[in-house]
DNA sequence: CACTAGTTTGATAACGGTTCTCATTCTAGA
DNA sequence: TCTAGAATGAGAACCGTTATCAAACTAGTG
């Protein structure tokens, strides 16, 4: 018999609880700000945990794909990354400091299946992101 | 006296008007599909144009801060180009050929602009772009 | 038409963010 | 405790894009 079950273990991504994948979710966990891999992988070292930079994104592109972190890109080419609430939302995001508020958009997401439906487009996806300057850095 | 005026000469891009910037604007006015940078240079190359690909770098870049065409970025990085209309909108991009569709969102522009005010924030702007299959290349 | 100042071009090097490589280390289950 | 194989990390490779700078070209001027 012995079938095999499920494989996952611990953490969302991957099957195994390392130092480096609990450093990086701790980390997330604690901010409310898109960063991006450089700057967490500058953060990390900083705070004394040894993490590689390939292991960086690695992890982070994995968090991704399994939905447990979401990704924005910025104009100038850089992804930033932040943990997230469970439903879907879009984001009012900061350009100069990164702190992010999750905004809903029910109209948003019914404008855009009817055009996708309108034109005959199938599997559309959408990228609806929010860029400006924060409260805080607007001053 | 002889106080300059408006240095703007023949097209909307720069003050000069060379062969290159013609086969470009010509090339990009003929479709009505998002192309990158190097399908472009490919493409004039292809048809007979001596063109460099700097050049088609540069002048894209130019033509898309005096929003003589529009840019979109696709998932793996690329910027990809289009001559669009006058009016602000937002496009519904086929992931396989490139062909799109402008549409406008009213109801999206409100929405952007109360999330930001409801949120403190400032010089806020939207990234709004739907992906999907053209109804061709569903099939 | 000839001349020239200053813009534009293009081959190529450099850049920056990200991904790949692969030998070594570590995890989790037996 | 052992071990299969997942995960790591230093550095190379990658790829779209931008910078460099001498040579070519444009658009006025005389
Ligand atoms: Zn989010
Ligand atoms: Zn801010
Ligand atoms: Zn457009
Ligand atoms: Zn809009």
């Amino acid at each position: 018999m012995s079938t095999e079950t499920a494989p996952r273990a611990f953490g969302e991504v991957g099957r195994r609880d390392t130092r480096q994948r609990r450093a990086l979710r701790e980390h997330l966990a604690m901010s409310d700000s898109f960063v991006s891999a450089q700057q967490l992988y500058d953060d990390l070292r900083a705070g004394g945990d040894k993490v590689g930079l390939a292991t960086v994104y690695r992890t982070l592109q994995a968090m991704t794909e399994a939905g447990e972190v979401d990704a924005v890109r910025t104009d100038d080419g850089e992804t930033l990354y932040r943990k997230c609430g469970p439903r879907h939302h879009h984001h009012l995001v900061c350009r100069s400091c990164g702190v992010a508020i999750e905004i809903d958009g029910p109209g948003v997401e019914r404008w855009a299946a009817k055009a996708a439906a309108d034109n005959g487009f199938t599997e559309v996806t959408h990228v609806v992101e929010l860029f400006g300057l924060c409260a805080d850095c607007s001053a």
